[in-house]
RNA sequence: GCCCCCGUAGCUCAGCGGAUAGAGCACCGGCCUCCGGAGCCGGGUGCGCAGGUUCGAGUCCUGCCGGGGGCGCCA
């Protein structure tokens, strides 16, 4: 079916297009009516006539009257009152859309960078957000229809790796397997950071290590596979707990890279971009300077020989272009590495790999912040992990299921929390706009009132539960919309608006547009169920409202889990 | 020093160059014998400052102020 806003717009598009071809009838869900369009103003300020009088010539074109009123107001707006009929026949088309209206787009392979922890390391909160937003954006993109190859670009190569194998080789192969499977990563890390700073021998053999697991030592990838392998089981269990679509074929490390850096360096070379400065290749893309006002490096091979995270970048994005054919290249990572992403496209630009057909974009999100408004860390001054965050979230949402008293059993209970928990820190990440920092207030995100994850969730529980009780009286076939009360009518064009904020929330990279949709219809329905009782209507009022009920519980629970919420049918 | 991001109501945040800038939380007063109180209604001299572009600026541009971050061999 084909949206309510395309419908319009197309019909304003044709009239607009009689007078300027192509020109925008800036069409935007309004205040004073339902949408209005604002065009007319730019129209004729290009055209140096009258707004007003362009306005009265569009209508002379706008053949629009089954589908709205229109009416000219202020200085030449074009106010838009959808008819009844109109409103009740695409409320009749998303009762029967699986899509609830949401066309396929023309498929687009997207390549999804997100998540990237790393190896022998647990997962903190900086993961969080790239993780939770990336997720959403994946969902987002394949349920439009795109082609979406996530990539887990996780961090499993590099110095600290000798020293890790030193560590795992002194405790052996056993005691280390059972250290790492308990899930104690960082204790592992520590106690191999200590003895690098303990020991010069320990320091003299890591480094030895790392010669060989870049020289393709045998023993040694064998060990530091053991790593790897280990880490991923614990990604997965994370992944699991958070409720995250990434799996092990996400999964393509650092280290995968590693044959494709000298070709990445031929190329570069090839292409003159190369310049050696104090013993490192470095390119230099134009207009990037730094502290003394000298042209800015990209370090592409260090003077060591050894390769740096932009060497590993530049490959990557040849190889996603280059090879899987991305049409669209999304790197969610936090906006601290705006610049460095800014210099390895615009390195990538230079050497051909990167063309206009090719949206490349840095998805950047700001920090999380605790309640003093610092980067949110533990009181001893260590990230805070993932896990116990999601453990401390879950226990409260227990807690405030217990209080609730919803007649469930420990069962149910029990795993609700942990969906309730997820719902309402997922929803904290993603429903602010993401560049903005934001302050981590459990208290307030478990709440169910207000804009949070819980309140989506019981708004959509409330609603099913009323359509439990119809269950044998009721058939959503063949309703008659009358919307003949407001709130059902400002409930409907609600109802009718997810397209557009699905194509938002993906064409801004902004999952926040979608939950702002979401909100807002959750407080519509509110209204609804405030002034129209649903069961206790007569017969042909009953099924209308009972129709209105069924779209909306469809469309919160659709919403929600294209941003990788569930919506549970009782809590 | 240069660059990037942010600055909207007491607090947390929406706001796609358009009309009178909205919501949630908190606070005060009223209301609801109703489908699981996600209650409902009323109560507010808010876009950091100063210029500019525009028919029209919270939104775009310039400068300043405040906060955060980045700026050569960690990733």
């Amino acid at each position: 079916m084909a949206s309510t806003y395309a419908q319009l717009h197309e019909r304003l598009a044709a009239a607009f297009g009689a007078l300027v071809p192509g020109a925008d009838p800036a069409l935007r869900v309004s205040d004073h009516a339902d949408y209005q369009a604002n065009g007319v103003m730019g129209l004729a300020k290009q055209l140096g006539r009258n707004p007003r009088e362009v306005a009265t010539e569009v209508l002379g074109h706008l053949d629009i009257d089954d589908l709205a009123e229109v009416q000219v107001a202020g200085p030449g707006f074009l106010n838009l009152r959808l008819r009844a009929t109109f409103v009740a026949a695409q409320l009749g088309q998303l009762a029967e859309d699986e899509r609830l209206g949401v066309a396929r787009d023309v498929p687009r392979r997207v390549v999804i960078d997100y998540s990237a922890p790393n190896v022998a390391k647990e997962m903190h909160v900086g993961h969080l957000r790239s993780t939770v937003i990336g997720d959403a954006l994946a969902r987002l993109h394949r349920f439009v229809g795109h082609e979406v190859i996530a990539r887990n670009h996780v961090g499993d190569w590099g110095t600290p790796f000798g020293m890790l194998i030193e560590h795992l080789v002194d405790l052996g192969e056993d005691r280390a397997l059972a250290s790492l499977s308990i899930g104690d990563l960082d204790g592992f890390y520590r106690e191999a950071r200590a003895a690098f700073d303990r020991s010069e021998e320990f320091r003299e053999r890591s480094r030895l290590r790392v010669v060989a697991l870049q020289g393709g030592d045998e023993e040694t990838r064998r060990l530091w596979r053991i790593l790897v392998e280990q880490s991923m089981l614990y990604f997965s269990q994370v992944y699991d707990l958070l409720g995250v679509t990434l799996t092990r074929e996400d999964v393509v490390g650092e280290s995968a890279y590693n044959e494709l850096l000298g070709d990445v360096v031929a190329d570069l070379s090839a292409a003159g971009l190369l310049v050696e400065s104090d013993g490192a290749l470095c390119a230099f893309p134009a207009g990037f300077v730094n502290r003394e006002g000298e042209p800015l490096p990209l370090i592409v091979q260090k003077r060591d020989e050894g390769y740096g995270y932009a060497a590993t970048d530049l490959a990557a994005l040849r190889q996603r272009v280059g090879e899987l054919g991305a049409a669209e290249l999304l790197y969610v990572v936090g906006a601290p590495q705006a610049q460095h992403f800014d210099m390895v496209f615009a390195v990538a630009r230079a050497a051909g790999w990167l063309d206009e057909d090719v949206r490349c974009e840095h998805v950047a999100f700001g920090s999380i912040l605790g309640a003093d408004r610092k980067m949110l860390r533990t009181r001893a001054g260590s990230s805070v992990k993932l896990v116990g965050l999601l453990q401390e979230a879950t226990a409260r949402a227990d807690a405030a299921l217990r209080e609730r008293d919803a007649q469930l059993s420990d069962e149910q209970r029990v795993e609700l929390s942990l969906v309730i928990a997820r719902g309402a820190i997922k929803w904290a990440d993603l429903s602010t706009e993401r560049q903005r920092d934001y302050v981590f207030d459990l208290e307030r995100m478990l709440s169910f009132e207000g804009d949070t994850g819980p309140y989506l969730q019981y708004a959509h529980a409330r609603q099913r539960s009323i359509l439990r009780r119809a269950e044998d009286s009721w058939s959503s076939q063949d309703v008659a919309f009358a919307l003949v009360e407001p709130a059902e009518r400002d409930l409907a064009l609600g109802l009718l608006g997810l397209p557009e904020a699905v194509a938002s929330a993906i064409g801004a990279s902004q999952p926040h547009r979608l939950c702002t949709y979401l909100f807002d219809l959750a407080q519509r329905f509110t209204a609804f169920y405030e002034a129209c009782p649903v069961l206790g209507a007569p017969a042909p009022t009953r099924d209308e409202r009972l129709a209105l009920c069924e779209i909306s519980a469809c469309t919160l629970a659709l919403g929600l889990s294209l941003l990788g919420i569930e919506a549970p049918e009782r809590m």
